[in-house]
DNA sequence: TCTGGCACTCGGATCAGGAGAGTGCTAAAA
DNA sequence: TTTTAGCACTCTCCTGATCCGAGTGCCAGA
């Protein structure tokens, strides 16, 4: 310990009081003027009666345990990831939304909230860019658990039948099917009902077993009507199985093209077409939604080097007492994360209310 | 007519011979080198035993008819549209696709032939952008003409009901309902078979004013049942118009993030948002969807200000001999236009073959 | 333990000068 | 009459020099 003022780090490695208070106030300033900020400023906003002498002596404290670094030597400082993470754990003083805000978000939302889930999520995209002016996300939940709810069966020609699938009792999934023969619209009619009957409420990963289970039976002892029902049904659940696509929405991509951080147009590039591979995010994503409430990655943390500069506001959603999937905000590191944090916070709220209407 | 010489421009308004080929060169050095082109060079190039003086002499005179034109005065020339115009026009020598190429692209076309036809026009757009290294577009062809197959109605809790309306014997859409009293599943299916038998087969758009007419009636002399009927196929025609979305499908956007045309990060930003919007774009490729052949907007040709560096090059693909879609290229101007117009063209040809396995 | 003072460092803006490329014009050559 | 060579001129781009301001690090004194 070369320094000689014990005030900055006590022994237990933590902040003094007016260290963290010069942290806060420094990244506070580096948010909203993105430029490294000097110690005449600092002395001056942080309300600690310190000379700019003292602030720099503390800054070459922070310096040392890596929270602060100049760009260099005659320019002020600027946070590291880590002076990030100790102000967004520790001195953060979040400003809550105004209720006029929670009102309009609330509408928003629930103006959505009767019809198809999908669109709503996208809404919820939309409006998570809108808010903070930088990019929204939302993952799309992988049910793996879907409930049948009710199949419908129409003959178009040539063998060809198209099968409508209900599943959780609003997700409408339709296949073409190859038929072995011609079926009549009363054969179908008896086969949907007969597979609604049997199968309506369970789950369709439960099913497929039974499926296989009656395929086998069906040789010897069923009738030849319910035999082919059983094997549209197997394929209907085959190609449900397909189009199970993990994914997730995404809006106001183009709000990050008007930050500096990303004016250089090959990084731009590589978070775009990141962003389209879809892999690297969903998996990110994934990490998010079992955590308990907001999750933040700053710059490095996420794992992904295209993210290097930004940070990732996230925040799990329910649909009946299970975290199902995440929303969240990807912007710039040096973000306003004061007003993200209970924007990202308050919209999975929304989301999960919306969501889930009984409650 | 200040010049001197008289061959450059003949009577007609014609340009000279070896005006043209001058003119030829001088666009494909700067498609490939970027660059303004000088008078030593094209000299040099031009394959025609001028000296550079001469060669002044003749840009001169092109610059004078607006074909080429100095980004300052001690750079060499640049082709202007018009001059992009005459190139494509009259001067380009097409380079014919290797038939190894032709082979590749067919294989992959006919491989999503016989599935979804919208994962076709994806990967043919796919393909486009990754020939080209620019982007590709494939729009989506709207269905004038939509008939109604089945309609299924399918009661959820608190009055909502899930429509599924079959369209064009394939088309599947979705829609919830919010009723004004509960009905149960025996009345849903009443009015179900009563709205088939009336409307199937039955061109939508038509419907429409029918519909209205019968719910005027059904004030007086229908029973209550018939004219909830009425009602649902309003809300789910009504509903249905609007996600008659005309789209197009576009890809390797992010290509064009590597051209200096765009590194501008502003006009990038004011191009993807166009794309997002979608309004613009469909509008310019509507326009071709009805032209013959491979049609060309260069720079300022094609009337929006967010394309005014950038061409597009587009032919229409056809569904049993109706020109009912148009795919296309959009890259910078200054684009390799003797192999983008081949592609286009091919690819075009690919598709229509695709999706008419008929013939 | 804090503060004032001072030398030092660095980045950014501004300016001048020189090199290079290419032109336009004129006068001579074909 | 058309082409060419020559030459002065213009404009961009690069480089180096200089200056200014901001901010630091450190030391000595309060």
């Amino acid at each position: 310990m070369p320094r000689k003022q014990q005030a900055t780090v006590n022994a237990e490695g933590q902040l003094s009081e007016r260290a963290q208070q010069l942290l806060k106030t420094l990244v506070e300033r580096y948010i909203v003027e993105g430029e490294p900020v000097g110690s005449r400023q600092l002395s001056r906003d942080s309300g600690l009666d310190l000379s700019p002498a003292t602030v720099r002596n503390i800054m070459a404290d922070l310096e040392e345990i890596g929270m602060v670094r100049s760009p260099h030597t005659s320019a002020g400082r600027v946070p590291t990831v880590q002076g990030y993470r100790l102000f967004v754990d520790a001195l953060l003083t979040v400003r809550p939304l105004t209720s006029r805000d929670v009102r309009q978000l609330q509408h928003k939302i629930l103006e959505e909230a009767g019809g198809d889930s999908k669109a709503l999520l996208a809404t919820t995209s939309d409006l998570l860019s809108g808010l903070t002016r930088m990019a929204g996300v939302v993952s799309v939940p992988r049910r793996e658990t879907s409930q049948w709810s009710h199949v419908e069966f129409l003959p178009l020609s040539d063998r060809r039948v198209l099968a409508i699938l209900v599943m959780n009792e609003r997700e409408v999934q339709n296949r073409i099917l190859h038929l072995d023969r011609d079926y009549s619209r009363d054969e179908l009619q008896i086969a949907a009902n007969y597979l609604n009957a049997e199968f309506a409420g369970r789950d369709v990963s439960q099913l497929r077993s039974r499926i296989l289970n009656e395929m086998q039976q069906a040789r010897q002892n069923m009738n030849d009507m319910m035999s082919s029902a059983i094997r549209m049904a197997d394929a209907v659940i085959r190609s449900s199985g397909e189009s199970a696509d993990p994914d997730y929405l995404l809006a106001g991509e183009t709000n990050l093209m008007e930050f500096e951080e990303l004016s250089d147009i090959d990084k731009l590039r590589q978070l775009f077409d990141t962003f389209k591979q879809k892999r690297d995010i969903l998996h990110l994503l994934d990490r998010c939604t079992h955590a308990e409430g907001v999750q933040i990655y700053i710059g490095e943390e996420s794992g992904y080097q295209v993210l290097d500069d930004l940070s990732v506001v996230t925040a799990p959603y329910e649909v009946s007492d299970d975290q199902v999937g995440v929303l969240g905000v990807i912007g710039p590191t040096r973000m306003a994360y004061e007003r993200v944090i209970p924007i990202v916070d308050m919209t999975a709220k929304l989301l999960t209310a919306a969501l889930n209407p009984r409650k």
